[in-house]
RNA sequence: GCGGAUAUGGCGAAAUUGGUAGACGUGCCAGACUUAGGAUCUGGUGCCGCAAGGCGUGUGGGUUCGAGUCCCUCUAUCCGCACCA
């Protein structure tokens, strides 16, 4: 009496499957390729719970699917095995974090197995290998030793500009970073330039470049974070708080790549929302800057004081201690020209409303700006160092949650509006950020409500610039309506006529020109931390070097304790003669956790190549990843440095696709439903939902586990916990206690973590992979609920059945199907590939349901029409699908090549069809016609037919419309 | 504030793209079988109404013979960014 017994069906297949190596994938093949890509996960010690595997499941269905349709599939996994978590284990228990981490992978592969996922294992990759690692080395050597060439706009090895250098010295080159870090010299100078000297002079132009950098510092963590690692001014794991702090830190640079990554978007079939995301992170905004003149500070009325020498702007610039000397002269170079140039300074300020510049009543300076010192009035300087103290103290998040405060300071100098040369304050305020444009703006506040808050708190002037500006003493008006007034040389015109001609004004008086600018930052590469790839740095005389690539892997060293040394270095700090070469000191901080993530796609292509990241002929043969499932919270972080780091390498010649994913889709989280019991106060006494109301009761949260249904199992519920050993109930009326719900995120505080383990064991793994995708659309966010999952255990059972009727051993016929089969079967292969191919899983495990309630109905049970039923259900249950296979006869495990069934509209075709008649759009009536028929004749017909004159109320038809197939509409 | 999405029975949802709204599944009601089970099977189940009938896809309008679907308005919820000049 073989039953369905998904337990033994799925462990039989599992081990098929493993044993037999059925999802190996080839490097080549006859067959056209796809690459179906997963976000690898990070290795939890909590293992998976019932949302995790939602993405693998489509697009493990993708993949099968794919497969039947004749293509070669790479469908891979790995694990992102880097990371914090396992590294606060092993400071608090001292675990290594490679044990943590192989063992949560163990519980993870075991998990992933039991869905019966058909991923290639042997090609799977781990961040935390040193075989892996050495690549993710290799690249940022490469990096490392690369510039960006702006005028053949891309990287470039550095032997290029350092033969340039060489030949005609640092004049004419163009390179994607910022200049006023550059020393300026001839090839001659170059020449005589010490190898330090060199090294100095070069590292500004590296795509991997140290610099004193604002971080965002972690106390808590003891490191520095990126800003998409950062939630609301606190870090996003662990919630600690994080600030602001100079550092000498390495960075990527990203910046470089800003504007190809922008334009890359639009080719890639991605969610809106995702290249929305990455569009405003990237932030690209047009406008222009703008030159203000200082007032010399005698002249400047009020303040009518001396400014300050210039020798003290340098010392708050400041030279960070282990930049080398040549680079530090040149910074003090650049800060000393702009001090010389007028005999007062300049300040520039960046503007996408150039046309309101004749409404610039003040500027607004960055507390951090570098002219601060400079500008400041003797009158002013004790307000001045005040406030710059009073914004150090404000953390981060103040700063954040406190957007609406109005607070600044008067500096006492005074700069020229360049375009109409009147006097214009100075103003320091926390609102100017020193990291976007200039750190320096010009304040409209007729037009901008920032700037008009502003003025309006400080007492002043708010002129209107546009004839459309109404009720400015109430707001700012922002709009580009309108004709321009008290504005120069652009009164009367248009916002569309007086941008251009600004900005041809101010170049050609050379104080300004338009300019693109960009919100994305450069990318900080390093973090304090252990559990990371080493950064192959070497330090020789303070100078930094990169270690020779035969000499990769710089393996990660071993040491005592996983935290910072008492001089409060880095963790690697603590590793005994760590020495390149046993002479120099390596870098001490290592990679984020991003890095291993930005590569591994590739790595799978060719995953145990000693000699190259990828060879040549597998990076070609796979291309781009086709297909990539991932969850949304990746938009700005991981998509972006993955797409960067694929640009680089493909400017090095290194891989040769445009972009690396084609098409993304993001699964939607499934959140918990959490239960709630209802106690009674003061007892232990606990109320059905049904009767709570005529009670004061508490509710509590209760594990989702001791229910069903919303049903309460209360004998289990006195086990869960001893002070509920004694508890007393108030049922339902027919004694079942009902329990309350709530959607929530799913944690082990709420109780409502599903684990996917316990629903295998009772349902099975093929169950589970219908019931998630039957759940809803797979990208939307939905709450889990265990309820439905008997619905879809009963399809299985059904569907069983229809192979083994009474359950008994396979009863197929071989009879030939009818007509009515033959539609119920054509319409599944029809549907289940629209569905497949527009990623709507959901509505094709319904249509499954119906197809098999149909054919129990029709008592089909022929091979004609099972036969290639298996095979549409075969990607959703793939388990029960290659037991009843390999039962019709067929060779084990063949089932993933056996070819997707063909489609034949003819069974589809009706004899006849059923058209409603409607009166005016209201249907009254049906009429059956020939499948055939044309509309001509079904209008004569309807015409003929008593309809009208029983419905129509006596008016004879102006117009008969008919859609074929579905209705015949009389308009009277 | 800016950007993106969503809104349909008690619940999850579907709707062949403008053509009988609510398929399928849960839940609920009734029934069958039964060594009472969380098994299996059958029927019913949007709302109001005894019925005839009426009303129904977040709100209010519009286009159309006909609107969940197209256009405009508003509202609510969720997500992302956020003093970016």
């Amino acid at each position: 009496m073989p039953a369905y017994r998904p337990e033994e069906i799925e462990k039989k297949w599992q081990a098929h499957w493993k044993a037999h190596r059925t999802f190996q994938a080839q490097n080549h093949s006859e067959k056209p390729k796809y690459y179906v890509l997963d976000m690898f996960p990070y290795p939890s010690g909590a293992g998976l719970h019932v949302g995790h595997p939602l993405g693998y499941i489509a697009s493990d269905i993708v993949t099968r699917y794919k497969r039947l349709r004749g293509f070669n599939v790479l469908h891979p996994m790995g694990f992102d095995s880097f990371g914090l978590p396992a590294e606060q284990y092993a400071i608090q228990t001292g675990q290594h974090p490679a044990l943590t981490t192989e063992k949560n992978i163990e519980t993870y592969v075991q998990q992933l197995s039991s869905l019966g996922f058909s991923y290639d294992w042997s090609r799977e990759v781990r961040t935390s290998d040193a075989s892996y690692y050495k690549w993710t080395q290799w690249i940022f050597l490469k990096l490392f030793n690369s510039w960006y060439n702006l005028d053949t706009n891309k990287a470039e090895p550095l032997t290029e500009l350092t033969a340039r250098f060489a030949a005609s010295g640092s004049d004419g080159i163009r390179a994607a970073g910022d200049d006023g870090d550059r020393l300026s010299f001839s090839a001659g100078q170059w020449q005589l330039f010490t190898e330090k000297q060199k090294l100095a002079a070069v590292l500004p132009y590296r795509l991997a470049y140290q610099q004193d950098t604002f971080v965002n510092w972690c106390p808590g963590l003891g490191t520095v974070l990126s800003n998409d690692e950062v939630k609301d001014g606190l870090s996003e794991r662990g919630g600690f708080p994080v600030e602001r702090r100079l550092m000498p830190q390495w960075n990527l640079r990203i910046t470089a790549y800003a504007d190809r990554l922008l334009q890359g978007l639009d080719q890639l079939d991605w969610p809106d929302a995702v290249k929305e995301m990455q569009r405003n992170w990237i932030g690209k905004s047009i406008g222009a800057e703008v030159t203000f003149p200082v007032l010399p500070a005698r002249a400047s009325g009020a303040a009518g004081q001396v400014s300050d020498t210039p020798a003290a702007a340098s010392a708050t610039s400041g030279t960070p201690s282990d930049t080398p000397d040549v680079a530090s002269e040149a910074s003090k170079a650049t800060s000393g020209a702009a001090l010389s140039s007028s005999g007062g300074s300049e300040i520039k300020v960046y503007t996408t409303r150039v046309d309101t510049i004749y409404g610039a009543t003040f500027l607004v300076l960055a507390p951090e700006h570098e002219l601060v010192d400079v500008i400041t009035t003797p009158a002013q300087r004790a307000a001045v160092d005040e406030y710059i103290a009073a914004t150090k103290r404000r953390s981060e998040r103040d700063r954040m949650t406190d957007v609406k405060a109005v607070s600044g300071v008067f500096t006492g100098a005074y700069a020229l509006n360049p375009v109409n040369n009147e006097p214009v304050q100075i103003w320091l305020a926390d609102y100017v950020l020193a990291g976007y444009g200039t750190g320096a703006v010009m304040a409209v506040p007729s037009g901008d409500q920032r700037d008009w808050l502003f003025a309006t708190h400080f007492g002043l002037p708010i002129p209107a610039i546009s004839d459309a500006q109404k009720d400015i003493d109430q707001q700012a008006d922002p709009t580009k309506e309108g004709r321009y007034i008290n504005s120069g040389i652009i009164n009367r015109l248009t916002y569309k006529e007086a941008t251009p001609k600004l900005i041809a004004f101010l170049e050609e008086k050379g104080l300004g020109k338009g300019k693109v600018n960009f919100r994305q930052r450069d990318a900080i590469f390093g973090r304090q931390r252990y559990w990371g790839e080493p950064i192959p740095i070497y330090y020789k005389d303070g100078t930094a070097y990169g270690i020779a690539e035969s000499d990769l892997p710089l393996v990660l060293p071993e040491i005592d304790e996983y935290k910072p040394t008492e001089t409060g270095e880095p963790p690697l700090g603590r590793a005994q003669n760590w020495l390149y070469r046993d002479k120099y000191p390596y870098e001490l901080s290592t990679m984020p956790g991003w890095a291993g993530s930005s590569w591994y796609y590739l790595r799978y292509m060719d995953p145990t190549n000693e000699a190259r990241f990828v060879s040549e002929e597998a990076e070609q043969y796979w291309g781009s990843v086709d297909l990539y499932m991932g969850g949304a919270e990746h938009a700005t972080g991981h998509l972006l440095y993955a797409r960067f780091w694929y640009l680089f390498l493909k400017d090095l010649g290194l891989v040769s696709s445009g972009e690396p994913f084609q098409k993304l889709i993001n699964q939607g989280m499934i959140l918990g439903r959490s239960n709630f019991v209802y106690r009674i106060n003061g007892t232990n006494k606990f109320v059905t939902l049904g009767k709570k109301d005529q009670y004061e009761t508490t509710a509590l949260h209760v594990d989702v586990s001791i229910l069903e249904n919303d049903v309460l199992d209360m004998e289990a519920f006195r086990k869960w916990r001893p002070d509920y050993n004694e508890a007393e109930f108030i049922t339902e009326d027919n004694g079942t206690y009902v329990s309350g719900w709530e959607v929530e995120k799913m944690s082990k505080a709420k109780f409502n973590v599903v684990n996917p383990d316990v629903l295998i064991g009772k349902y099975g793994a093929d169950a589970l992979r219908l019931y998630e995708m039957f759940l809803g659309p797979l990208e939307q966010y939905k709450p889990w609920n265990t309820n439905g999952i008997s619905g879809v255990s009963g399809f299985l059972k059904k569907l069983w059945r229809l192979f083994h009727p009474e359950d008994g051993p396979l009863a197929v016929t071989d009879e030939p199907a009818t007509p009515a089969e033959l539609k119920v079967l054509h319409r599944a292969i029809q549907k289940v590939q629209e569905d497949i191919e527009k990623f709507s899983f959901n509505t094709s495990v319904s249509l499954f349901m119906i197809t098999v309630n149909e054919l129990t109905a029709l008592k089909c049970h022929k091979r004609a029409i099972l036969e290639p039923l298996v095979l549409l259900v075969s990607p959703y249950a793939p388990h029960l699908a290659e037991e009843l296979w390999q039962e019709l006869g067929h060779e084990a495990g063949s089932i993933s090549h056996a070819g997707y069934p063909e489609f034949r509209e003819e069974f589809l075709v009706e004899d006849t069809v059923v058209y409603p008649l409607a009166i005016n759009g209201k249907v009254r009536e049906q009429m059956q016609f020939a499948a055939a028929a044309t509309a001509a004749e079904i209008e004569t017909a309807v015409l003929a037919s008593d309809f009208l004159a029983k419905h129509g109320e006596g008016k004879s038809a102006k117009k008969v419309i008919v859609v074929p197939g579905r209705m015949v509409n009389v308009v009277v």
